[in-house]
DNA sequence: ATTTAAGGTTAGTCTTCACTAACCGTTAGT
DNA sequence: ACTAACGGTTAGTGAAGACTAACCTTAAAT
């Protein structure tokens, strides 16, 4: 498995970068913009997108004098596809406790 | 939108919390099974394990002396429906800019 | 009744890391 | 050329929280 999904899910455990993740979500925005909207400076913001960036969540292109970064979506997909495939593991060991429960009661 | 969503990620956000709950993904653990596997002490994974069942990703109960902790499946959907909520509305999201960009190079 | 093992709680320490301020390079406009 | 706005980088600080050690209760065993 990709330890990256790990690091992308310690990314937006902090409560900042998940709100300039969700900012993202309705398209691509520039750092300045983003931060305009927090309670914290470019440079915070700026730092923020580094790392979020470093585990494939977001991407960031240039134009002209600005940054403009946006979700990328396979990173989504990805976290989608663990808890999904956590999901089921954790829905088949629920059965199996659940009968071997019922077995040992009915004995 | 849950606010629990986030604590979940936030909790997950945590190494050795992430450890924990990977731990449980095959099925119900003790206390002192869970920590016998971990380079941490019962008490650091005793506390992991309270944070986990407050934002409602883990369960417990009493089996005489030791308390059985697992994976509560529906906190994992909750996660596993927002990253694909999420996922989609980044598509969405992106299809509108590519087809903003390709008008504004065409004209 | 004592012992043993389980796990939760608390106080205190220590490390991690989010944040700001200051600086730098870059681009566009005048 | 100069100015202004953008964004990335660094050093230093402060606060949040992960961890251990010590203590407590509870339950089963002898």
């Amino acid at each position: 498995m990709k330890t990256n999904l790990k690091l992308r899910v310690q990314a937006l455990g902090d409560p900042t970068r998940m709100a300039i993740f969700e900012r993202l979500e309705r398209g691509p925005l520039a750092v300045g913009e983003i931060a305009r909207s927090l309670p914290v400076t470019r440079s915070a913001v700026s730092q923020h997108l580094k790392v979020l960036k470093d585990v494939g969540l977001v991407t960031s292109q240039r134009a002209a004098n600005r940054q403009i970064y946006q979700i990328d979506a396979d990173g989504v997909a990805g976290l989608r596809d663990y808890f999904d495939h956590f999901w089921q593991e954790s829905l088949q060991s629920f059965k199996h406790a659940a009968e071997k429960s019922f077995k040992e009661k009915s004995q």
